[in-house]
DNA sequence: AACAAATTTAAACACTTGTTCAAATTTGTT
DNA sequence: AACAAATTTGAACAAGTGTTTAAATTTGTT
């Protein structure tokens, strides 16, 4: 798995898997030493605390979550696309990265604003200049009039909770990955429908 | 707040309100049992184990979660107003269980269907006929012919998400509690409009 | 009032936790 | 080759974990 890579990647790299599945609390910096082939005391030696080293972990991913996203607002296609292939690249990442929503929502929750600043996600969002583009659309009557945080709960809702009940639905309706992979293409198709039809009504 | 009280609801009270908040993993015996003002050795005098304490208080949370569901599932309604009314009733009851979402996400995640079976959840569905009627209604054309996991994630989705997200908002966007509760009625509002629109298309 | 059962308590248990430390080893530089 | 710096190691730390124990207390029953 790992070849050349420097001890504090292997650390990040392992740390990075194993938080991102069991969360800050659910596990231990033995655990990640482990997963890492490494022993306890390297990872306060390169980290100097658990607590240091899941904000590390959570910078790199947020960072890489946003890139995903705004890579999209940044282009110049019509909102109605942008919304279209945003969807489209959502559940795109979040197949490769499925347990990142739960990680987002649990441990990001119960970080404070400075948190978000210092890893400057807002100005990432205020740089694609997207909200004003929704704005000035729902001026023109092309977007539906409802609030910013309503959208990005639409948005949001319907791409991140399939990946986030995954478990749950797998355990109750006795499907396996590939099963549940496949209803999330076809949920992806309806999901897109849905969200189109209502956010642009006057598209004919 | 607590009166009189067995020692054994104390403790049920306490861990539920603990084991909402925190999760399994994030609080201690010690912790649960100081909730409830009483000495450690008594939560495992009453309920054996942590573990085991934790699955009566799952048993009971989701019992409560469930009936809540049912009682709109078994009244004879057309479906349309059955889909209304219950995401009115969802969006009540997880305003006043905030919590509840992340936590059977996360806890039930991790549980086996055999846990399922235990708390018949499965049972309870299917006793409300509520899959017999969405396909019916497929079949007589009044209801989008889609899979019913589809209808789930869109339904749990669009009414489980804003809670979800809440922290993540709130500290992003800056916005206090009550803001965002109204932000909740308002988004109430859409998601039943774009839901009922897009499950309801021959709905005039 | 006396006895037995149920409950509550404080203390201890074995174990895991995050973190630190000094010694051992590897690395880079002269 | 020799020295210093950086890295790695195993052991230890204090604190916290779930759980158990035996003694103390309360309760219910006769």
């Amino acid at each position: 798995m790992e070849k050349d890579l420097t001890t504090e990647a292997k650390i990040k790299e392992a740390a990075t898997r194993v938080f991102i599945a069991k969360g800050f609390n659910g596990c231990s910096s033995r655990e990640i030493a482990k997963e890492a082939g490494l022993n306890v005391a390297l990872v306060n030696y390169h980290f100097q605390s658990k607590g240091h080293l899941f904000e590390v972990v959570v910078t790199t991913v947020m960072k890489e979550f946003i890139d995903s996203m705004m890579e999209i607002f940044k282009s110049d296609l019509p909102l109605i696309s942008k919304t279209r292939i945003f969807i489209e690249k959502e559940y795109d990442f979040l197949t490769k990265h499925p347990d990142i929503p739960n990680f987002i929502i649990n441990e990001l929750g119960k970080k404070d604003k400075n948190f978000f600043e210092r890893i400057n996600i807002i100005d990432q969002i205020k740089d694609a200049k997207i909200f004003e583009e929704v704005y000035a659309a729902q001026e023109k009557g092309e977007v539906r009039k409802m609030d910013m945080t309503s959208i990005i709960l639409l948005m949001m809702g319907n791409c991140h909770f399939p990946f986030m009940a995954k478990p749950m639905i797998q355990t109750i309706q006795s499907i396996d990955d590939k099963t549940y992979q496949n209803q999330l293409t076809l949920h992806k198709q309806y999901v897109t429908e849905m969200l189109v039809n209502y956010l642009f009504p006057n598209n004919k």
